[in-house]
DNA sequence: TAAAATAATACAACCGTTTGTATTATTGTT
DNA sequence: AACAATAATACAAACGGTTGTATTATTTTA
């Protein structure tokens, strides 16, 4: 690291002005305990030899890195990276940088990555948990040391200290089921994701609360829990289901926007009219909906807004670190059913 | 920062057992100069005492943070997070973690983030430079003083002691439209991005070439350039375009997936079959194509692939760094045409 | 013009590690 | 048992800043 050795640091324009360090630091905090010509003579100087703070020293004894963890389950995943532009839109506007990594879905992966962000001192911590994780004891822990954290989207258990942000999955699956039956859909397939996650688990009771209230027998034929943790096996999976279906649906609710356009691709190609013979609506919204033909309805998720609490959150957390009866929030953020052509 | 004064150092390991700073930090390191016997207490004192290293000292004192500086033009391009994906994958391999910023094509704001790299000591950047950086002054500085650096996908102007990473973007487009031609294709539109940058340049350059080669002439009525920085209004640019079209073209050459699908999508609505009346063909391959009816055809261009020869040559160049005539690399991946429905 | 008040600056400790060197403890040799 | 050799550990400086307190320089006041 040649480069960091011949960085200019306070020494060198202390030296070069005769001036003790502690005079130029100040000085270039524009503290008026230094007298003004001192200061413009510091700030002259500064620029001229390209003076430029070390951050880790200010880091190391200010105990604040001004860094926001940020843990999704995957990157490629348009969902998650909307939260994370949202977050990243509060956290700019706040002094804060995210540093976002990706636990890959896997658990084991997730808590590596929290015990790299305690390492590193980031300020505090932003996740979604994996669908892997059902214990969160390492959550919970990092909580009990004080770190200020905030989960969202997947929140399979609450933690108490740290706050939260969803969607009221469970609801807004019941409206977009609800919204298939009042078009007079009665043969209605569920296209779920990984079972083992809590928003998954959300969306299929909705579903299923849809049809309960409207005394729709549910039928297991109609009902695929995709487990792909790859984009390239999804696909397979949803053909494969339809092909195999003895009975066509006429209303497909997929849990997924991504789910949603494979099944329309599956059901065009099978020769179906939509939304004539089958109508599809999907969930999510982030913008893959309006690039198909016919677009697809769908229940709009606030990704970026969703990004943009919970930084607001962790922040608020932030400043008020000091008194420890600071009320935690759990936010729902209010979905909307955005209608398209393939209903 | 509560949690960060509570946290415990190697003194208070040093403190419990008795002995020096200085032993804890070498037990911890396993070093031989400590007796067996200690190191084992100090193992076990310090994860009893739930004890964990701080960062942001070791990077003081070593001078090196392990971290990566990525810097993207935007997030809401898929091709980009791919990058970031390879990026990833290489730098956790080698113990390097990635902090990615966007600089929301903005060169103010690549500037700004540099500065920031800068100051948080990141041991090495990658980036990919805005249209609108024209002046790469604040990069040569940069490299200037040692910083290494990997310049990938949108170079305009190569960076002595930088290394380079792309595709042929001339070439590759060349081959998508001589591809159309050879099918007989005649009358082909071009579907550009803005106009200010390289890459669409050159992929302008490449669908000249080609026509010029099979001595079809340029007709400037089927050449759009789109200029917009956001996704809701790409849409309204290409509808507009292909509305006002008098001629209807018989091949498209989108240089992007996006603007692909959004070709066939304004298509299709306009009563044309794809592929029968008209061939689209489109330019990334970041697994938009497959979603649509027909699938994209496109130049596949290997993001991931991209991110991690990027990282490997930022890895290496840090190796190398004591070596002032480590010769610098330009590397152009290769790209392939995936052929599917759409053509 | 000397003492008091205040302005300007310097000194030194600290943030949590690492690491070269000095010191102390233990072992081996005769 | 005395000394050398070696093992084990402690001391202290360094990384680049910040900040409380001490010191020096200047101005004000009587």
């Amino acid at each position: 690291m040649i480069f960091k050795k011949n960085r200019v640091k306070l020494e060198d324009i202390a030296r070069k002005l005769n001036v003790s360090i502690a005079t130029v630091s100040r000085a270039l905090d524009n503290n008026p305990r230094v007298k003004l010509s001192t200061r413009e003579a510091v700030f002259k100087t500064a620029k001229m030899m390209g003076y430029m703070p070390n951050q880790i020293a200010k880091s190391l004894n200010s105990g604040k890195t001004n860094i926001i963890g940020v843990l999704i389950p995957r990157y490629d995943e348009p969902f998650f990276i909307e939260v994370c532009r949202g977050i990243d839109y509060y956290a700019r506007n706040h002094n804060y940088k995210i540093l976002i990594s990706s636990s890959r879905n896997s658990y084991a992966s997730e808590k590596e990555n929290l015990i790299y962000f305690e390492r590193s001192l980031v300020d505090g911590i932003i996740l979604s948990p994996t669908h892997e994780t059902k214990n969160m004891d390492h959550l919970k822990n990092l909580v009990k040391k004080g770190i200020p954290m905030v989960l969202f989207d997947n929140i399979t258990e609450k933690i108490k200290g740290a706050d939260h942000v969803s969607i009221d999955d469970k609801k807004s699956s019941f409206s977009a089921v609800e919204f298939l039956i009042k078009r007079g859909r009665e043969k209605i397939a569920f296209i779920g994701g990984i079972k083992q996650k809590k928003v998954f688990q959300d969306r299929f009771s909705g579903y299923l609360n849809a049809l309960n209230k409207y005394k729709i027998p549910v039928d297991k034929n109609l009902i695929l829990h995709c487990d792909s943790l790859h984009r390239e096996f999804e696909e397979k999976e949803i053909l494969n289901f339809f092909e195999h279906l003895q009975i066509k649906p006429d209303g497909v609710f997929a849990s997924t926007d991504n789910y949603g356009l494979l099944t329309m691709k599956t059901l065009l190609k099978s020769g179906l009219k939509i939304p004539e013979d089958v109508s599809v609506i999907g969930f999510g919204d982030v913008g893959l909906g309006e690039l198909f033909v016919p677009t697809l309805t769908c229940i709009a998720q606030p990704s970026f807004e969703m990004g943009k609490k919970a930084a607001e959150l962790l922040i608020n957390q932030f400043n008020q670190s000091e008194d420890p009866n600071y009320k935690k929030r759990t936010i729902k953020l209010a979905t909307r059913l955005v209608e398209r052509e393939s209903t």
